[in-house]
Order: C-alpha cells, then structure tokens, then sequence
DNA sequence: GTCTATAACGAGATAGAC
DNA sequence: GTCTATCTCGTTATAGAC
C-alpha cells in the first residue's frame, strides 16, 4: 500500500522534475516569454494537456522556475555564507564577500536562470506571493552578516542625508528592527548595487570594456562591504 | 524634382517613425522576444513586405530601437549634465546626481525601451557594433565629471586592492587614459550599480520594499558621486 | 483516485500559391 | 498585395487505462 503509494509519489516527483528540467532548456534556447507547455510536452513525449496534472497552467510552471531559481542562488549563497563562518568566524568582511562571490558564480553558471529573476519582467507575468520568501534569502544572509558585524562592535556610517530619515527608519522597522536605519538604508542599497554588477556582466554590458572580472567583482563586493560598516579583520 | 525627392524622403522618414512608433508599443505588450514585423505591419494597415524596405530585418527594427533607446536615455542625461554645470559650475556632485536622477527618470517613464537596452538579452539577437557609440552616452558623462573634478582639485581614493591593479591599469587606458587607474575602475563600478538601482526599481525588485523611491535614490547617487571622489562645495 | 490520450475551441503565426 | 491552407499556442472537456 504505502510502496504504490510510494512509487506513484516518486513518479510524479521525477516527472515534474522532467517537466522542469525540459522547460529550463527553452528557457536558455528561447526565453522566458516564449516557454510554451506544448514544447515541453512534445521534447518529453507526452501531450500537452496532460502537463495539466502537474502544474494548472503556463504561469504557474513559470512560477515553480523562479521559486527554483531564487532556492538555487539562495542556497549557494547560504552554503558560502556557512563555509565563510566556519573558515574564519568573526571575519564579516570575509563572509560578506564570499556571500557575493557565490552570487555571482551561481549567475554566470546559470545566465537564463538569474534572467528570470533578475532580468526584465516577463510581459503578462506577474509573480505570486509565494516567491517572496524564496527571494529574500540572499538579502537575508547579507542583513545577518551585517547584523553580526553591528553586534561584535558596532558600525561608523556616515550620517544618513536628510530625505532620507524617514524612509530610512520605515526600511529598518520592516526589515531588521534592531539595526540603526542608517545600516538598513546602507544594506538595501548595497544589495541592489551587488545584483547590478552582476547583472551588468551576465547580460554582457562589461563585454569589450571589463577584462579581468573576478578582480573587478571582488573589489567591488568589498567595497560594498565596507559601506555597511564591515571592516577586515584587525 | 528636388521637391518631390524632398517629399518622398519625408514620407520615409515618417513611415520609418511610425514603424518604430507601433514597435515600441508591442514592446511594451509583449516583449522584445515577441517582436513581430507582421504584427506592426498589420497595426499600421501594410502588408509585411512592405516592412522589408525600412527594415531588412526583424533585427534591425530592434537594433533600431535599441539605438533609439541609448540615444533618448543618453539625450536626457546629457540635458541634465549641461543644465546642471549652467546652475552650479563647479560643484561637480550636483552634476553627477543630476545624470543619475536624469537616467532614472528617464527609465521610470520608459521602463520597456529600458528593458530592451538593461535587461536581459533578447534570445537569439546579437547587437552589432551600431550599438556602441549609443551605448557609452551616458557612462561618458560621469567620466567627465568625474575628470573636471580630478583637474580641479585632484581626488582622494583609498587605494587599489592589489588584485585590482592590472586591470584598473587597463581600463584607465582603455576609458579614460588621462586619470588614475583607482579612479577608472572606481567609475566602471559606478556605472555599473548606478543601473543595478535603477534596474532594481523599474524591474519591480523594491516592490513592498522601498517606498519612497526618489529619496532612497537621490542618496545612493550621491553616495555613488562620493566614489569617485566628488565631494560637495565646501 | 491518478494519470494519459483524444479532440476540440479560438486565437494567432507562417508559407506559398496566386 | 491578397488569400488560403497549415502550423502553433493555452486551455478545456471527455473518455478510458491503471
């Protein structure tokens, strides 16, 4: 009973892991906005309609890619995040670069993936709250490096300009009340800044003008680092 | 005879406009990926053929567009440039900030054509060599305002990271050979995550996020302009 | 209950004959 | 330039196999 039970669940398991690995492959061969469910059922042998019992339509086997693909970035950049600790515990700067050199080789591994969730919005998509959680998790890791780093010894940030107070405080509250608005402003800003150089060389804007980008990208991330208050170790 | 050449290059060049016109719009609908010369043909009554002699090519209405975009992004901050060095010569942030707010708000109003030049690449176009003057309108601009700052009054920057040498080296003599290699490399990283905020907020990655958008803006541009070593008039 | 296959819909793209 | 025959697409209804 629980072995058929067993078998159908694996079943399902390996199929919809087929149906996603397939639709990947269009991903990189056509884009985001051309993925069609028919494509995938025909390159798999199966008919379209059958498809449904997997995932209810188009948008939400789309779905199920991104959610993939911000669980992926997350946990590779969580497994650098961890590695960093253990290797050199109380060295934040170290941690935090290491959180974004992982991004940035997850990105360049896996271009069409870090498209669809880092690239122009699909048209006519629009992504369902189920994401959210599976997109914080890089920000997460940078907050608590950042936090850790506030924690051992407190942080110098310039003062915050004056516009800026209140929605410096309204970012805090909403996203680490313990930290100074100062520090969170900082973290949003150095988040956005690390994915934009990311960007800038998946989607080839450093073609012909940045040679050397491991060099390029991790004085980049370091001084990304140092503007949320991480120094290198004393 | 020279008029009626004259009225024919003018209908040319109002049907090519209208042709590009009615591209931007299925931009906007469906994506550069679903870019159709059919599909405008048939918006602007013509038959598809007729597409072919203004445009050989699907590609070359987007390379058209595409110049277009660069072009209007580029105009708009090059307005902002000049009318910021009449307000306030000499006080180099202001400008700076200024080409910043300039290329945000040129995105924010045009967030497909933004798309099409920032996002990610259009599967299976190739941008041919056109593209490139365009392309550099806006980063030659922070370039000199970052050298007038330089001849002015020099620029302090901590120093390289030792990996970051020989690149810098290079890309100094590649953009801008008159200045030092710490600040060449400081401008690209600039460049670079000036858009990664901009893409940040037009790709939707601030929603429930960020909400007041132009002060957290107007803060990490000038926190960018500090980077390069602008500093406010004392 | 779970799955796949057949057939069909309405909409749109595409190729070629004329 | 036009027309038509033939593709694709997402999606649904239905019937039957396991």
């Amino acid at each position: 009973m629980s072995t058929v039970r067993g078998a159908r669940a694996r079943a399902r398991i390996e199929i919809t892991a087929a149906i996603k690995d397939e639709a990947r492959r269009q991903l990189a061969a056509e884009g985001a906005a051309k993925l069609s469910l028919r494509a995938v059922a025909r390159e798999l042998g199966m008919v379209s309609s059958a498809l449904y019992r997997y995932f209810p339509s188009r948008d939400e086997l789309l779905t199920a890619l991104i959610i993939d693909a911000y669980d992926a970035v997350g946990a590779a950049a969580e497994k650098a995040h961890a590695a960093a600790g253990r290797a050199a515990p109380g060295d934040r700067l170290a941690q935090w670069t290491a959180v974004c050199r992982a991004v940035r080789a997850w990105a360049v591994a896996h271009p069409h993936e870090y498209a669809l969730i880092y690239g122009s919005p699909v048209p006519g998509y629009s992504a369902p709250q189920d994401t959210v959680g599976p997109a914080a998790r890089v920000g997460l890791l940078l907050v608590g490096t950042a936090r850790a780093a506030w924690e051992d010894e407190g942080v110098a940030l310039p003062p915050l300009p004056d516009g800026l107070a209140p929605e410096a405080a309204r970012l805090a509250a909403d996203l680490a009340p313990d930290l100074p608005p100062a520090l969170a402003a900082a973290l949003v800003s150095a988040w956005a800044q690390l994915f934009g150089l990311v960007s800038f060389e998946v989607f080839g804007q450093f073609d012909r003008i940045v040679e050397d980008r491991d060099a390029f990208f991790a004085a980049a991330a370091e001084r990304l680092g140092r503007e949320v208050g991480l120094r290198p170790r004393p």
